[in-house]
DNA sequence: TCTTATTTGTTCGTATGTATT
DNA sequence: GAATACATACGAACAAATAAG
């Protein structure tokens, strides 16, 4: 076959490989053809093939399975709404246990969670400025891994004062229906306000293995702070979405004037 | 100088790079030595070193002028608060006119916009149906060009009902003070609620040109919605936004009910 | 304007390494 | 251990953009 002259040959490869893939030439799942093969069929070196792969991976189309081959990526973007997410009606239908839950349920994915670490832990320096704790202050750690349909989508690394953690029995692994913001409502010191500071960056060593990514794919971190009526903060989090697994919805009236303690720095 | 085993090494060089630019070992805005001479330095191939750069270009650390050398960026990331930009107190303060300038003016970068298109053409599809117009309804079709002290950083393209844009006044070029919004206000039409939907992607041909982008690197795709007291859309627009510039700033109040027609799909 | 040197972009053939089956 | 498949690396060559003369 013949590439055109106007763009590199990599790139000419990667779009006609994409097409294929939205065409659903090579099903969702399915190994590409090997390099070697793909190199004959378009009449250019392996080299090339190879290039022009590391584009898909990039873009998250595809997913290289070393010494196996490339398959195609099965997941479709997932709409995280981090409005609704937070509304109790959300987190306690059906008995889901938290946002994340509801939120794949209703794509007819199946969630899964594995908790990684839950502790009591010395305050990290961002987290201990947000919260406002002192150096000898300790918070609860609690680190999920998340899953939609056996396939990583979400690293979440959350920090509670640990004295508030302790007040609201979510030391343990069962938070219990509603998840962790539901037993701290009970106490009182349900959250109100949230904020977000969003960013997209490249995955650390660990992430890239976690989430089987190119290191030419992108992460989004999420930087998110949870504030009681009086502005006081309890809850830092850190998540880790691939960025071509979600898409980011958002809501908001105006005029909506600024309540929380921390908001321009 | 020698390289160890464990990572490859154009991922090595990348690294060694990253720190001697985080360093400001080379400084933002100037040229790194050529690929010849880095070659030379690390005692690897210059393909080698191409793909160690291709690394740094895709996380924005670099811009490469080709023919010239590569250069190390020099724009600090901008903040957008998303909630605060519709604001009137933000759009009106000192004379700006919008929130882009506002935000830009804060961070002591010097803002610019060039308006690209401005005029009557029918509804895009995706804009019609959020816009809820007939096929044959026509639009005000708004497409500017953004600066922070002369890098290109926003694309942004809006569309009004056409109707609504004459009854406010805003199909000439210069919106006034505070902009569009101010304009719609002062009809009774000023929106008070807005959506954004969020998502990370490869650039066009054209967007690749315009910020001078390498095609491994990604913009996010923002897709917002002004909503009117009663849930109508008078406004459909489309951000387009390198990501490496941005970081994206969101706050709300829990049990944030939904007020606009479109929430969910 | 034309020419030439410099710099990055792409491609190939070839070779070797690493992971999986 | 052997075969298969992807990952990395080099040297060489040519293309394309830029700058200097």
């Amino acid at each position: 076959m013949a590439l055109e002259a106007a763009k590199s040959q990599y790139r000419q490869v990667a779009d006609l490989l994409r097409a294929a893939i939205e065409r659903e030439e090579y099903a969702p799942g399915s190994l590409l053809p090997s390099e070697s093969e793909l190199a004959a069929e378009y009449g250019v070196s392996r080299v090339t093939i190879n290039r022009a792969v590391q584009l898909l991976r990039g873009e998250g189309m595809v997913r290289v399975l070393r010494g196996r081959g490339t398959a195609v990526r099965a997941i479709p973007p997932i709409r995280r709404n981090s409005n609704l997410r937070y509304a109790r009606s959300s987190r306690e239908e059906e008995g889901s246990r938290g946002a994340f839950d509801f939120e794949l349920k209703r794509l007819g994915l199946k969630p899964a969670t594995k908790l990684a670490q839950l502790g009591q832990v010395p305050a990290p320096e961002t987290a201990r400025q947000v919260l406002g704790l002192e150096a000898t202050d300790t918070v609860l750690i609690r680190k999920r891994e998340m899953y939609a349909s056996d396939e990583p989508v979400l690293l979440a690394t959350s920090y509670f004062p640990w004295i508030l953690a302790e007040q609201a029995g979510v030391t343990e692994t069962d938070t219990g229906p509603g998840g962790t913001y539901s037993r701290l409502a009970e106490i009182g010191k349900g959250p109100v306000r949230f904020s977000e500071d969003l960013r997209v960056r490249t995955p650390t060593a660990a992430e890239e293995r976690f989430f089987a990514l190119a290191e030419t794919q992108q992460v989004y971190e999420i930087v998110h702070i949870s504030y009681l009526p009086d502005g006081t903060a309890i809850e830092y989090r850190e998540d880790v979405l691939p960025t071509h697994q979600w898409v980011m919805h958002f809501e908001w009236n105006a005029e909506n004037d600024t309540k929380s303690g921390e908001t321009e720095r």
